[in-house]
DNA sequence: GATGAATGAGACTTCATTCAT
DNA sequence: AATGAATGAAGTCTCATTCAT
């Protein structure tokens, strides 16, 4: 009796773990490849089962696939976000937090990710119809920040908040910035703290700045 | 006699005309649509002309097609940076220059043409090969300004000049820029101009600045 | 239980008829219409398969299909070889087993085969490079048996060892008698004795020819 | 006046001259490559012409281009044919004529040529119908050499002539005795003398035989 | 008559998806 | 639920032939 709800658990559990694998794989693939170069197949492979119980796990099949990925990671970036909140106080302090979770944690992924909105089917259309709401959200919450920084004086408040707000996302999309880490001896550490430092002061000197009046 | 010659030439001038027709149409697609999803069959019905013929001008194809594109992009903006270079003095009038170019000039195309890069497959290797050296050329001009003004004291000489560089490309890619031009009321001028201020001088307020010491 | 393993064996079992079918098929389609007017649409067609499923089972395409086809031909042939090599103590017996082999089992399909090499593109190349050492085996067996004929005084060992067997191997090509036999009313079993005639008492040598009397 | 006539005859025997190199290069490419690996854009390049001219020359295109060639061809052979008939009385003499003409005069061209022939569409129905009557003459003056061969004693009386035609047909094939010309060193006198040995006294009566020695 | 750009039918191949086992 | 063979739509490219200049 017991053993045949434990096995129920046992194969529901274990259904969530393949789940959770094919995802996994999908997304190493994806970045790897892009969405076009992608294959269900090469996925199937790389995760070690048939080509059909990918599409047991994903009915929608490829498109479905990497609908899920946006969305679990928009997921993460969400609760970066919010915890970004309560770790800081200063608007700036918040922004800086965000900057760090994209470029240490997860490092290119992130942009990786978001660049394969760059591949201009009905896809597009499709994720910004069942993410764009989400998205919206954090925007709304990054937004907030960036009007609260301008508003208690730590920003200007000459600049648009929306471009504010669409420069700052951008940064997150810095994944060429990996090449400036290969090249130079820069640690992600010290890369965040530039960027950071650009993005809040510019790259002007102090002098310049006065002599510019 | 000189009929002869004139049907000659004649005939030269409209296969050119024909190239170039080909090159615009297939621009206007690929940025609509990205490489993979854009057909040849679409391109050469967008011409009006027969699928054969795109491959009698471009042999090699739709790679041919999408290098070609990036080689006439690559040729324009190297004008455009050569120009900046006599327009302007100072590192940061030509460096504003530059940036007018891309927003004012050749707008989101720019960005498209250039996101095309991220399409992951053999073609990447291949424009990599055949633009890289060009691109580097340019990329070296625009850092020689930023050095330029690092030394003379124009810009903070405590960030890596490669950083800076790579900060200053990714400002020619904001495409996205496009949606603040479309919510808010923004005219491109004043768009480059605030995008420009950030660069050079941060968002952090003049006060804020300050304080920060 | 079994059932599982069953199931398996059977679908295996399937597909080893199918990959038999599809290569039965093409040799058919091959050798009536040559390599070139062949087309995989045909192949599909006459398979009641669709086209996909050719690339499936033979992944490298057209020139998988004919490499293999080429393959199965060649080890069908060794086998026929070592079994006249068995069957028969004099060189002249052991090669008049080769020939009866090829011109009344294998009639026409052979010389058809073989003469598929005349195509005359890289895929000539890539046979060689796959098959030749397979047929250079072949050869030496058979270039074994006309030198021991030689040795021992059945044939003549005036001739060139070479010559002989690029003779022999030509008559095996002789698909062209095929229009004799339907021409005269000529049983394929005393072409075949006429053909060794032919070729023998050219080879024999005097004595050799005598003793045969 | 006679200028008129001049420059029209200078115009015809113009044309006659491209038609001819036209052909020349179009031998040399099919025997390069076989008959659908070559291009009518190839041989256009290598006459230096336009492919438009090729057409203009040959308004059947590619199949006729190819059918004169064979045309020529086998005037040629006949030519030959006609000749050994009247350079040698016996069977034996004229065969040999005939063997030499093809060895050592076209080598490997008359095979290569006739090989052509194996690329089974339409074409060969077309070039059976075209060609076959000619080749059904000069088949049939072979024949007859063969029959007063066999008539008067030479030649065995108890093989079928029509084998004997189609064996001495395909010696004509043996291409590739070329590689038996590479691999040893054997002039091409001597390959045609030992494969007239071993047609020969193959098919050479007892009696014949012995008066031979 | 020569030219060569344009044409478009047709070949090969890929790959997301389905479905019987 | 898993499997993987089969499917067929769709895409790229080739090349014989035509035709306006």
């Amino acid at each position: 009796m017991g053993s045949e709800m434990g096995r129920q658990r046992l194969k529901e559990r274990l259904r969530e773990v393949r789940t959770e694998l094919i995802l996994n794989v999908a997304e190493e693939v994806f970045e790897e490849r892009g969405y076009h170069e992608t294959t269900m197949d090469e996925i199937a492979a790389r995760c070690g089962v048939a080509k059909g119980t990918l599409y047991q796990h994903f009915p929608g099949g490829k498109d479905e696939l990497i609908t899920a990925l946006f969305e679990r990671h928009l997921e993460q970036f969400a609760r970066a976000v919010a915890q970004a909140q309560s770790a800081a106080s200063t608007a700036r302090g918040r922004l800086r937090r965000i900057l760090e979770y994209v470029y240490l944690e997860r490092s290119g992924l992130h942009a990786r990710l978001l660049q394969l909105l760059t591949y201009g089917g009905d896809l597009r259309q499709a994720l910004k119809e069942r993410l764009g709401p989400r998205l919206e959200q954090i925007s709304a919450a990054i937004r907030a920040v960036l009007e609260q920084g301008q508003r208690n004086g730590e920003f200007r408040d000459t600049l648009s908040t929306d471009l504010l707000l669409q420069t700052f996302m951008h940064l997150l999309l810095f994944n060429k910035y990996q090449s400036v880490l290969e090249r130079e001896q820069l640690s992600p550490e010290s890369l965040v703290a530039q960027v950071a430092q650009i993005f809040f002061d510019g790259i002007a000197s102090e002098t310049s700045g006065e002599e510019r009046i």
